[in-house]
DNA sequence: TGTCGTTTCTGAACACGTTCAGGAAATCTC
DNA sequence: GAGATTTCCTGAACGTGTTCAGAAACGACA
């Protein structure tokens, strides 16, 4: 009898068995919603104990972090296509916003019952954490990329340098909005990115006329002085 | 033998016990936080059975509507003294605004430790919900007042009207940013409502003026239009 | 092959929020 | 007052996320 081997070039055994039980959990949370997933149901549906799931995950929602990660990634995937083909402004601002939207979309009962630990300011969840600092850069990059790539932007440098971050924390707010909003397919939504989204970029263009340079000004150097960091 | 009778004019004994559970859970929540402090541990220190918290209160989350019932007088009792004497709209704004602060300030971790559930879309706690109607309805007082007692305020009617709920949720914005500030006393959150103060009462200034006429119009419709309700 | 050390895995046990069948006490009706 | 009804209260039991003492599998070296 030959011995039972693994196949011929898999990943160690510890890597094989983390990716089952995290694949497994991303099922279960996908068909039932977070909370009503149990770990005892994922470690059975994966063929493991429940112990077994707690020697490579931390707690319950050190499991989702990986479906944090693809949501990000397919966002970006989905932003791409704007980003590469248009040139103007508005057009690639609601596009990445627009895409944001989609990708979470598909799965909003999940993403909604993730949420309350997004919200929470002591959970590694949290978008303004630590440990998610980079899915933050990545989802900030793509509006660092919508501004600097926009051929009909004509801004303030000083704008120009913190207008990713505030467009960043606009997406938020509209996530934010999101997340409450029981309209059917979140069309409310949609209205909201579809309406502000011109407002946001008039009021941008506005910002070198006199009238609202100072107050323009002002809010940049608050920015700049109250971020998180200190 | 005569029997035994409640106090004269005593409440009746079911809001005497109600009481004493609340009475008995804030403490605990104040003292050890809403994680650390257990439902055993509430009816022990009360004198009572698990199962009789249960009967008044849904929820352990519930426990705390009386928290925030009590943080939100506090509130309109601190901007009173503002709101009785002070005719200008910056100096009403500021007050309102930096009073909330301060009345959380007093018991931040408490706070924060609850905000997780407020952030919650589902929970009775988020402010949104229905059953926070009327700790909401209360908060957004206090900015109608500020705005209509205001003597140096000349807008249109149309902004008027939709401006205190606009300002509520300014300082929602503002709570957000005090959640997550771990500076020294949240000086920084101080800093931010100090420093957006007089940018938002100048943007409304300016609401009237021809270049910002449009893009006024087209909020204030917006608002209207995506109210959470439909 | 046999023994040691590490990695991987098990499942009973813990404390938690919550539920519920039913008992005790107060109140009402006649 | 006696019985009926409603209100108030009990504590064991359930299912949950998480922990932990130890068992099994594996790899390296003799």
């Amino acid at each position: 009898m030959t011995a039972p081997r693994p196949e011929a070039a898999s990943p160690p055994k510890g890597e094989r068995t983390r990716q089952l039980i995290v694949d497994t959990a991303l099922e279960l949370f996908r068909d039932r919603g977070y909370e009503a997933t149990t770990m005892r149901a994922i470690a059975t549906a994966a063929g493991v104990s429940v112990g077994n799931a707690y020697y490579y995950f931390p707690s319950k929602q050190h499991l989702v972090q990986a479906y944090y990660d693809h949501s990000q990634s397919l966002h970006v995937e989905a932003a791409r296509s704007v980003l590469d083909s248009e040139p103007s402004f508005e057009t690639r601002l609601r596009g990445v916003l627009t895409t944001r939207i989609d990708t979470m979309q598909a799965e909003k009962a999940f993403a909604v019952d993730l949420f309350r630990y997004a919200a929470d300011p002591t959970s590694p969840l949290s978008p303004f954490s630590a440990e998610s600092a980079p899915a933050r850069e990545a989802s900030m990059a793509l509006y660092v990329e919508a501004v600097t790539g926009a051929q009909d932007l004509k801004i303030p440098a000083e704008l120009r340098e913190a207008l990713p971050e505030l467009l960043w924390l606009y997406q938020m707010g509209v996530v934010l909005y999101w997340v409450h909003d029981r309209s059917r397919g979140s069309k409310n939504t949609y209205a909201l990115a579809e309406r502000t989204v011109p407002i946001v970029v008039k009021l941008v263009g506005l910002a070198r006329y006199r009238l609202l340079k100072g107050l323009m000004s002002d809010l940049l150097e608050l920015v700049r002085d109250l971020r998180p960091n200190p």
